[in-house]
DNA sequence: ACCATTTAGTTAAACGTTTAACCCTTGGAT
DNA sequence: ATCCAAGGGTTAAACGTTTAACTAAATGGT
């Protein structure tokens, strides 16, 4: 019933063959045929199926885009949020974003995602940490992947990461120009590369401004940098029983469990001390006092991933580049300047 | 060079036909037959490929969903929420989502999204209103449609809606419950059919509590209920000079407006004002006070979209059903008891 | 006048499935 | 003995494109 390309070839007194070069607009076929073909594709409102243009082609239109899935069923903003960017610039590109979960203990008897099995997707975009195992089942059968805030150590893919060492010095910058000294640092687990980075950013701050790093003002051990981790990691910082007057908490979320244990122990922030965040969530806003925080443009990062995603797709030869996406002081209520001594 | 229906074919020394048959588990086939072909298909990894499938079967194994730009690009969580729970469910009836966006002002001249155009998808979901002229559109082709959070009057599809009539009349007793008599409403543009229910509601409740209908403690006139005009909202409430001790702001986004306004009015909540909102965004709980609201299960409404959508794919003379998913009250910091007078 | 090239198309195979229609055995009923 | 039905497959067409290989006509160089 519905208009194939043989109801245009016919309309326009050409072949199916033709129809096809005049889509792809090929310089074989005269301007006047041309004309024609698309007049009759005009009038007959055709458009090419996808699943028969990829049968031949073996192009599916889509790239894939990998969570596993506790990332995914937190729901976190922040990986949404780079779905969502990669989302909105696949649609620049003429893509569709398939999104499926992976266990965060993916083994290796575990079936691939189904739309690789499907040959659905040209290529992959992973967000977060993934487990090796399915990288080296890709890359077995040479699957295009680009990593996001996250990089497989030894491998050579494109990849969009976080400027984290800088946003780290200059959060810890931000602190010191106010005047603090003794500043705190919490984190998750110190493994992940964008936390790493952060901390790195932090000490190299601290030794640029001739303050020796406290192994004792950090809690680094915490497993997940979430809100109740960022409480309790507070709480074992108040009981290391160490004076400080600053902290730089690895995300807004700890950030957020920070607060919340300073004012519980009736403790004013900024007055007391002085907390800073990183990420930029939209729940901070509605904080009190509002965070100051460091600004990962999450959106932007996965627009990024779908712009390497596709210039690796069509020069296939392409040398693996690294994108990174700066990040922003935001500056709000959580921090203040020291009176001087 | 990846292994096809033919390989297998070999290997098990039958037909393809047979192959396929196996597959779909058709019981033409014997047991044995099928043991020796599922036995090829492990030893192979075979896996049928999308597009062919789709080509004959003309099932792509996908489902649209449409927002409109203005709630996508406002990366409103709400429907956000709605679209991850789509995903999620997705993937239990082995389906991909793809996500689209159109105009607001979608017109006739406007093409229809691409994965429709393409045949890439074999129903859609719509959430939030949506231009009548592309569900015309797409009625034309007979495309299978689920609304979520909307309906265009006078069609007969399924539809999944917010229990919003008892949302409201919950909210307000809630409020009534607390000695409040005096309570104001605002809300955005009141035709759409979510925020004119909550209003039914809100009405139904002073109603039945014998309060009488005060239109002047009413601001309905906002076009969207975002931050800023629940700000101004509650600006013009305060402005009309009505004694009022209580709001019910017809959304959250709304409510932090308002709860900045009375902040700066240097009143309090809820000690002059008691303020209860409705949907349960990820930011209430971060407020100072955290917010008194309305839950609405907002990944559920993706979900039973996907859910509708595959059962009206399934038996397609299925008659379309609404599913009312209900609210629940969650009373936090930001509304108490009244004392007695 | 003849061959070589260019131009503007066409033919037909191929992509990997599904499925309607057909076919061959075997085992009862009649 | 003959007919029918059931069981268990196979054959081949079809789905809607793309594209390599071919062809016919026109052009141009000598």
């Amino acid at each position: 019933m519905p208009v194939t390309i043989k109801d245009i070839a016919k309309k326009a007194q050409v072949s199916v063959a033709t129809v096809s070069l005049v889509i792809h607009d090929n310089d074989r076929i005269s301007p006047e045929t041309k004309k024609r073909v698309r007049k009759a594709i005009k009038e007959l409102q055709y458009y090419p199926t996808r699943s028969a243009r990829g049968l031949v082609s073996k192009k599916s239109g889509n790239i894939g885009f990998i969570l596993t899935d506790d990332h995914f069923s937190r729901s976190e903003p922040f990986y949404t949020q780079i779905f969502l960017g990669t989302e909105f610039q696949a649609r620049e590109f003429e893509y569709y974003i398939l999104l499926t979960t992976i266990s965060s203990n993916f083994g290796q008897q575990d079936p691939l995602p189904r739309f690789v099995l499907e040959k659905n997707v040209e290529g992959v975009i992973m967000a977060g940490k993934v487990p090796d195992i399915i990288i080296r089942q890709l890359e077995d059968i040479k699957m295009p992947m680009v990593f996001v805030d996250y990089y497989p150590k030894g491998k050579k893919y494109p990849v969009v990461m976080i400027d984290n060492i800088e946003g780290g010095l200059q959060a810890t910058q931000h602190l010191i120009d106010c005047h603090h000294h003794r500043i705190a640092f919490i984190a998750g687990d110190i493994r992940h590369p964008s936390i790493s980075g952060r901390f790195q950013g932090y000490k190299t701050a601290l030794e640029q401004a001739n303050i020796p790093f406290d192994e004792m003002l950090t809690v680094t051990n915490r497993e997940y940098p979430d809100r109740e981790n960022g409480y309790m990691a507070t709480r074992q910082l108040f009981e290391q029983n160490k004076q400080f007057t600053a902290i730089f908490t690895c995300n807004d979320a700890m950030a957020i469990g920070a607060l919340q244990y300073i004012k519980e122990m009736k403790l004013s922030v900024p007055g007391d001390i002085s907390l800073i965040g990183f990420d930029d969530v939209e729940s901070d806003l509605s904080l009190d006092p509002p965070l100051t925080t460091m600004r990962v443009p999450k959106v932007d990062m996965g627009v990024e991933a779908v712009r390497l995603m596709v210039e690796s797709l069509q020069k296939n030869n392409a040398y693996p580049r690294k994108v990174l996406v700066p990040v922003q002081l935001i500056v709000r209520k959580s921090t203040c300047h020291l009176a001087e001594e």
